[in-house]
Formats: C-alpha cells, structure tokens, sequence
DNA sequence: CAGATTATTGCGTGCCCCGCACTTTTGCTA
DNA sequence: TAGCAAAAGTGCGGGGCACGCAATAATCTG
C-alpha cells in the first residue's frame, strides 16, 4: 500500500485522476455559471451537461450545486498546510502563520475585480452564503492540524484551533470588506492589518475604547 | 407613529406579536422535534402540525427547516448588544466583552447534557452545520455593531468587526468541544479560556511553538 | 483476456420551496 | 359599533432537487 516517495499523491492510478478531473470542472463549471446567471437562474441539468456528465452524476459528487459552487474554497486546504509546512522553522508560530497566509493568498491572485458584483449577488444567496461558512470551517480544521503539526506535541489543541479560527476569521472578515467597498481597497492589506491585530490582542481597539470611556 | 417611550419595542401590537409568537412556536418546535428524531426523520408538515398552522405558513416563517432549527441562535442577538451594554462603562473593552459573554451564557444556562448525542448526530448533516455557522454570522454581525457602539465612533469598525469575529470563533469552538467531549469538560470555562488567550494574542501558544522550534 | 471493481446513468419517488389567488383575521376610523 | 383596508393564513400547483435502486459501461487486476 505504501508507494515510492514521500509526497501524498503518489501518481494517482488512472481512475482516481479522472474522479479528480471530473469533480474540478465539475465545481469550476459551477461557480462559473452561477456568477454569470445567479445561482438560482442555474440548474444542475446546466452543471451537468456543461461537462458533459448526467444529472445523477452530479450528484455522485456534489450533493447540492451550493457546495459545488464552493468547492474552490476547500481545495485550498492542502495548500494552506502546505505553505505552514514551508515557512522556515525558525519564524514564531505567529509570524509563520500570517507569513503563510500571505504566501498563499499571493499565490492565488486576488479574485478578479469584474467579478465582484456577480460574487455580491451570488452571496445575496443565503444557502450559499451558508455553504461558504461551512467550506471555511472544514478549511479552519485543516489549517488547525497544521498549526498543531508545527506548535508540537506540547502545544494545547483547542488553542491551535482557536488561532485557526481566527485566521479564518480574518480572512472572512477581509474577504466581506474587499466584496463590499470601492476599488481602492485590496484584499491582502485588510487581511494582513487584521492578523496583526489579532496576533498583537486587538490594543488598537481596546486602547481606542478605554481611552473613549475615560477621556 | 412616534410611540412612548425609549424602549425599542413600545408594547407591541397585537399582531405583531402572534407573529413573533408564531415564529417562537415554529422555531421551538422544529428543535425539538429534530433533536427527538434527526432531521432527514422531520418533515415541514410535522412541524407545522405541532404548532397548528399549515405547511405553507411555516415557509411564511422560514425559508426552511434547517433556518428554523437554527433560529433559536439567532434570537440571542438581542441579548447579546444588551449584554454589552450591560457592562459598566470603565471596563476595558476586551473585559467587558469577555464579562458579557459570560452573562449571557450564564443566563442561557449550559444546553442540557442528555441532548448532546443528539445534537451531535443533528450536526452531521451539512446542510444544518452550514445553517448553524450563518446564524452565528448573524449575532457577529449585531455584536459587531455593539462592540462599535461601545468603543466610540473613532474606533476601526474592520477592527470591531475582527474583534466579534473572534468572539464567534471561541464559541464555536467552545460548544464544539463540549459537544465532542466528555461530561467532565464544560463549555463555559473553555470558553472563558480561549477568550482570555485570544485577548492576550494567543502568547501560550506561540511561546509553546517558540521553545518546541528552539530547545 | 477474463473476472472483479467501480463509475455512470435512467428511472422513480418523496419532499421542498415558492408564486398566486382566495379566505380569514386584525386594527383603525368614522 | 360598524365597516373597511391591510395583513396574515391557506390551498393549489409547478419546478426543481436529492437520492435509492438496478442496469450498464468503463477500468483495473491477475
């Protein structure tokens, strides 16, 4: 069972490579439709006959066109551990995962600047807005093995989950913001300012607070 | 139009609250009835019977019954903002966020411990998890704007938004370890804990992957 | 190449969500 | 208090979705 070299995918054998082809386009078929036409003017048959599978097919894969729709977001799970795993094992635990964040998210590109109203719209959408939260949450848990992978065997595994769930929150957090303000402001920044704050305890905010209620 | 007093809610009419009323009954009834017998084994027309209207009206209520399982979540918002407000004015703000937390779920009481194979069974379905992590985007998205309130209009709201997105994060986690473990840990102290570290910019942890990278 | 897996597909079913039109209830006002 | 306008409840019907099941086709293995 055990195969040649340490990676994880060890040449994939023909038919698990083509279930992988077939749930990518799958899912890339999905979010290209539906931010064309709205996820509700986009019917699975559409999906489906898109990539040229039947209906039922489609439902071998995905079990709703929503979680479809944000597959993208889960297949970011192997890359965000391994751009923990890249960074150098000398950085602070904090100062990798923000490092490792930003790597990946470079890495990505930011989302195309025409497709924001279209992602507006579609996120209007509440069951897809849920499904969203819910790719982010199975990202977070991944994101939190790692953390956990990385801090060592001593480190206390709900508080590896806790900073998971904050990246995870800040990169919700600076995703909304990008979706919903002008041009002027990126996505990378917001998400950078936000894990700052969040590694340093929010002062900012708390020291604009006391400050404001003792003048 | 204009009514009496300062209260949001100046006595409500009458129909107003049969609505209100209504949506409790659904919300209360759909929880139950899920928790007794899973989700997939409760049908709209079910709900709808135990509190006495018809099918249609419940979707007048809900848009569906994974919404109205979750609705009681939602409800807390309110309580939240008021919990906050709560909080005397020369606390801190990261103290008088954790202290309201706390009230409030204190006042909830801890959920009962004989349901929680059943809720945990209830959240294996995807489609209720994903409308679990909305309704608590919901109440971020209220103690976001009481976090502002509080902090005074110079305060970042991307910043106060982080902060109630880190809040929603530890009791995530917190319920889902309680939910996950057993009877001899209990939600409120996790809860207290990871807000405490996040409140501190997780030090243990980092300090924990500091010396684990360094011995 | 032959047999054993595994994926794809068609079909049928039950349920869900919602638009529409109609009835009943509620609240206001003359 | 009677009547009227607004709003909630309801029945009906349609479009669609998710999935179990069994048959078929593709792929792997020895």
């Amino acid at each position: 069972m055990r195969m040649t070299s340490e990676s994880v995918a060890p040449v994939l054998g023909l038919r698990e490579r083509k279930k992988l082809a077939a749930r990518q386009a799958l899912g890339a078929a999905a979010l290209r439709l539906a931010l064309e036409r709205g996820l509700d003017q986009l019917r699975v048959e559409d999906i489906a006959s898109e990539v040229g599978v039947s209906p039922r097919t489609f439902n071998n894969y995905f079990s709703s066109k929503e979680e479809a729709v944000c597959s993208f977001i889960v297949a970011q799970q192997e890359r965000v551990r391994e751009a923990l795993r890249a960074r150098p094992a000398h950085e602070p635990l904090w100062e990798a995962v923000i490092n490792a964040a930003v790597d990946q998210a470079s890495r990505d590109g930011s989302p195309r600047r025409e497709d924001v109203r279209h992602m507006r719209d579609m996120l209007r959408n509440a069951g897809l807005f849920a499904e969203m939260l819910r790719a982010h949450a199975t990202v977070e848990r991944v994101l939190a093995e790692a953390v956990t992978e990385r801090a060592g065997g001593t480190a206390n595994p709900l508080h590896a989950r806790m900073l998971a769930g904050i990246v995870q929150s800040a990169s919700r957090i600076a995703f909304h913001t990008w979706l919903t303000s002008g041009p002027d402001v990126e996505f990378l920044p917001t998400f950078v300012d936000l894990l700052r704050e969040a590694s340093a305890g929010m002062p900012a905010l708390t020291a604009a607070a006391a400050s404001a209620t003792a003048p």
